[in-house]
RNA sequence: GCCCAGGUAGCUCAGUUGGUAGAGCAGAGGAUUGAAAAUCCUCGUGUCGGCGGUUCGAUUCCGUCCCUGGGCA
């Protein structure tokens, strides 16, 4: 293990299903070092099965962290949890540990990485008067909006894209600067923690296999009963909800309940939906990972 | 056997008052700076079921055959 290696912070990524959660823990072993989870999902508590959090073994072979971190009606997002994961490195190193980071969620690991913008934070009740402008007048009146504040980020997004157009709007109005002009002084330049980047190679039709049996064997956990409990315990308008398989899951259960859906030709629909879902977010991982310089491992081997 | 409704993109279907056709989903690629498992963008030639006929020209009209539903026997 080469002196820059043991330096740099350990990122296990790759898309969902791929096998990082088995690679972490395996690192984790290697080098006695604990795992700080990057996931967008896995943060909530309760969203256990089809978030695929590690299992009570795996999490009994090294310390995990930002799991099961926050409710599910708090919505974390990626500055936050950044600054979770800043934490939680701080702490392992304190320890005496080594942090690997493991995740699927980009946006999260690029915040750590690199951080973000210091811009303001999201604010709820912008974001809900953005929603109604939308509603009453459409996508295209907020973007034309932007184009008066910030016409160099607008002219970037597409007015289609609600959830940019309304953060830089957002910004312009919590800050009275251009999201533009934060962006600019920002860019993703300086490296915060140097990291190295490692992955399990898969081939596609081997992807999709793990996916498919990933799925089924959530379904075998009793992923629908978890679902049905969470939507009963009031977490149908959360964060995590709207999930790949969650959603599709709970628009299921709006209308049927979990006895006549067991077995159903429905429910069959469903998990079908949910597995091309799954494969549309491997792919957008994937496309995420091409920008980065990642090592990709041959399945079942270790970085030298 | 007869009657009716259909047979159009991998799937579900729209459409062409006759000038060889287009949506959604799927699939492929891309973007991504506090919603990120979210959000958004780009990409559509397919014997228009087969064979004949009418026509300058048929996927469209006519005939016939095949297939799939449904009804009557």
């Amino acid at each position: 293990m080469s002196l820059d290696a043991e330096q740099r912070l350990w990122v296990v990524v790759g898309p969902t299903a791929s096998g990082k959660t088995e690679l972490a823990l395996r690192l984790a072993e290697q080098i006695d070092g604990e795992v700080v989870s990057a996931d967008s999902v896995q943060v909530y508590r309760y969203f256990d099965i089809g978030s695929g959090k590690p299992s009570q073994a795996e999490l009994a072979r090294a310390p995990h962290h930002l799991i099961d971190c926050c409710d599910p009606h708090e919505s974390l997002d990626a500055a936050r949890w950044a600054e979770l994961a800043e934490a939680s490195l701080q702490e392992i190193k304190n320890r005496g540990k080594r942090p690997i980071v493991c995740g699927g969620s980009f946006l999260f690991v690029r915040a750590l990485i690199y951080g973000l913008a210091p811009a303001p934070p999201a604010d709820p009740e912008l974001r809900e008067r953005h929603r109604a402008v939308a509603e009453v007048h459409g996508r295209q009146a907020l973007h034309e909006e932007l184009e008066r504040v910030d016409p160099a980020r607008a002219a970037e997004l597409n007015p289609n894209d609600f959830v940019r157009v309304s953060r830089a709007l957002e910004i312009f109005e919590l800050s009275g600067v251009p999201m533009s002009q934060w962006q600019a002084g920002h860019g993703f330049r300086e490296v915060r923690y140097p990291a190295r980047l490692i992955g399990v190679a898969r081939e596609r039709e081997e992807q999709d296999a793990l996916i498919a049996a990933r799925i089924a064997k959530m379904f075998a956990a009793g992923w629908l009963e978890e679902v049905a409990t969470l939507l009963e315990r009031g977490y149908a308008d959360t964060r995590p909800m709207g999930s790949v398989g969650y959603r599709q899951l709970a628009e299921l259960l709006r209308e049927s309940r979990v006895e006549e859906l067991r077995g159903s030709p429905r429910l069959e629909e469903t998990r079908e939906a949910i597995y091309r879902a799954t494969r549309v977010f491997a792919r957008r991982q994937r496309t995420w990972l091409r920008e980065e310089r990642v090592e990709w491992l041959a399945p079942d081997t270790l970085p030298s």
